[in-house]
DNA sequence: CTGAAAGCGCTTACAG
DNA sequence: CTGAAAGCGCTTACAG
């Protein structure tokens, strides 16, 4: 017999031990059995739904009703062992506390949080996302949800752990993924403010700079310049994904570029923005008068800044919800079992959302060349 | 022998079935022990770290290089099923897109991630609390952390489930409880206005106004109200806690509002006052010229608005951090047994987390009376 | 329509 | 210092 003392959940009969609360008692398909008078499998296959055809009608009532008065719920730990499924998802994301990945998580959770339990890995909670990882295994891991990844993490995926990577344009490993047209919303920025008559452009950029950065800062700058205009993108104005860490880079940059005729700055991200629009402020730089703002995320609070932010819409739920239906697929159909010898292997799944640019108030026509 | 074809992570030894992948089979001690040439006890007791004194050290030696080799990981279901230990806990909270939750799930689950398995719970994801509390039950539950409860949440926990509550100043079931000081946030802020001369303060209340918004409303009445000044709380001026909502409620009340002396508002939560800056700008009522306003959270991004935000600063990251700390004590201290027949019943420990104001731009002297 | 039995992978007294 | 064995609570062929 395993003895388990002090243990809050005990499972021990309460057999004369009057320090073991009844309370603390777990009631078992044992229980539920001996009170409906039939036998464990039958409470089994009852729960599970799987009685039609095998378990008489009245018998499924009767143990509906003690399951209900006991109050009984299957034991997880016990039926994964017994079937050997692999139950928890894991959703791997740089950050909790950022609004957009926030939203990913949600999405991804209300695609994934029926049949799996979604374990989310974060750097503010696990220092090491491969650490985590490597535990979940223990949880029979199904397969994993990847934004933005990082080196690390994608050399430690094992091949056959069905994964789907998220917002992560540059990744060509070959996994399954779920991309944002972040190229296309930096073609749209271009439009718009070649369209508003701008031709100084200074960009502002995110450290580390992640494939998605990568693309957005790219893109802009090859469809601006094919537009006739010129992009700066100095070293000084570039900061961590951080409104603070932003307003202070900006703040030190903006002396030198108000030298320069730049008459818009395009951020990275909308954090980015809000940390520029505050140092703006402080500089008595008027947006849109004298300079233009344009973010990338458009976060739900960037509609609400003074002024409203122009920013490039992700659809950060919609990302989640299709990655997780994604990885659900992937789960399920084996999408990820071996093909054939000599076969050829199939490309795999990449889905491409579509962007939009949410036109407000932070932008508006060049300012005279200064 | 239990068939399980088609799953991923089978566990049957590939004997000769070709379709069985390899690498679908996972480690098991069996495996260690046979490659150590020891008996699956003496791995157990070497990964759990129990072999000082019990295991000869170049055995200990041998069985983790095996364990390392073969990536062996213990599997969790076995194991609780084998230890009978509660392994989860849950984190309820009512939004996961909202930073504050967001920074609170962050501190719990920072504070809790390492002995337990966290789950988080939030309407964005799963429907009702309750369906996944009780669903959680069958993980063992070793307890629950939940933030600004529901009454349902509150009816359906049971007695023996430890717990702890959050942010809920006035859930008074004698459960533990973190909370945050908003009274005397609400004093602070009073103060302040009250110093720069406001005598004429409207506040914007929160829908549905649950304990904490209850408390931020009236404690802020009291006070003024105490130093002479008027309060109004209109009914047009409340929405929910977000900012487009609080956005439109403010665009359709500050008409009346503007008729008002009133020189300052009070907002229930950051996203109100973002909602409500908003609205000031379309409407051309300066802040702090026309209006000062405050706000309650101080959410990160709340010192980068224009102008920057007076805010009563809710330590978010350390409420969800204290409270994971005081839920660890509880489950394992067993400070939810049952006290001895006839002892008195210990006043459940309740933790208050002191606020402060954090003042900036937003705020001004009261402008001269309208 | 129902139940006895094996097995999932582990932990822990217990007996050497 | 080491291993055989029981037990955790469940699911699922299998035999009635």
């Amino acid at each position: 017999m395993v003895e388990r003392d002090g243990d809050v959940t005990s499972d021990h009969p309460n057999q004369g031990d009057l320090r073991l609360p009844t309370r603390g008692r777990r009631v078992r398909a044992a229980d539920v059995a001996a009170a409906a008078g039939v036998s464990i499998s039958t409470v089994s296959l009852v729960v599970n739904d799987k009685w039609e055809g095998r378990v008489a009608p009245d018998t499924v009532a009767r143990i509906r009703d003690e399951v209900a008065r006991l109050g009984y719920v299957v034991d997880e730990s016990a039926r994964r062992l017994a079937i050997g499924a692999a139950g928890a998802v894991a959703v791997v994301t740089p950050a909790f506390t950022n609004p957009f990945y926030a939203r990913v998580s949600v999405g991804a959770a209300a695609a994934l949080g029926a049949a799996y339990q979604v374990v989310f890995s974060v750097p503010e909670i696990d220092e090491d996302p491969v650490e985590m990882l490597v535990r979940l295994r223990g949880l029979r891991l199904a397969g994993a949800l990847i934004a933005a990844p990082s080196e690390d993490v994608l050399r430690w995926l094992p091949a056959d752990l069905p994964a789907v990577l998220l917002d992560a344009p540059g990744a060509g490993d070959g996994r399954p993924r779920v991309d944002l047209d972040v190229a296309d919303g930096a073609v749209q920025v271009a439009e718009h403010l070649l369209a508003l008559g701008h031709r100084r452009v200074a960009f502002m950029a995110a450290t580390p700079e992640t494939d998605t950065f990568v693309v957005r800062r790219t893109r802009l700058r090859d469809a601006l310049v094919a537009g006739g205009a010129t992009v700066f993108a100095p070293d000084a104005l570039r900061s961590e994904v951080d409104a603070g860490a932003a307003y202070r880079a900006a703040s030190a940059a903006i002396p030198a570029l108000l030298g320069s005729a730049v008459t818009a700055v395009v951020c990275a991200t909308d954090l980015h923005a809000y940390g520029l629009l505050r140092a703006c402020g402080d500089h008595g730089v008027e947006v849109p008068g004298r300079w233009s703002v344009v973010g990338f995320d458009d976060q739900p609070l960037s509609a609400f800044l003074t002024p409203p932010l122009t920013s490039v819409s992700l659809p950060a739920d919609e990302l989640g919800r299709s990655a997780g239906t994604l990885l659900a697929e992937l789960i399920a159909g084996g999408a990820d079992a071996e093909p054939p010898a000599g076969a050829v292997r199939e490309r795999p799944s990449v889905r491409v959302l579509p962007v939009s640019l949410a036109v407000r108030a932070s932008t508006g026509p060049a300012a005279p060349s200064a």
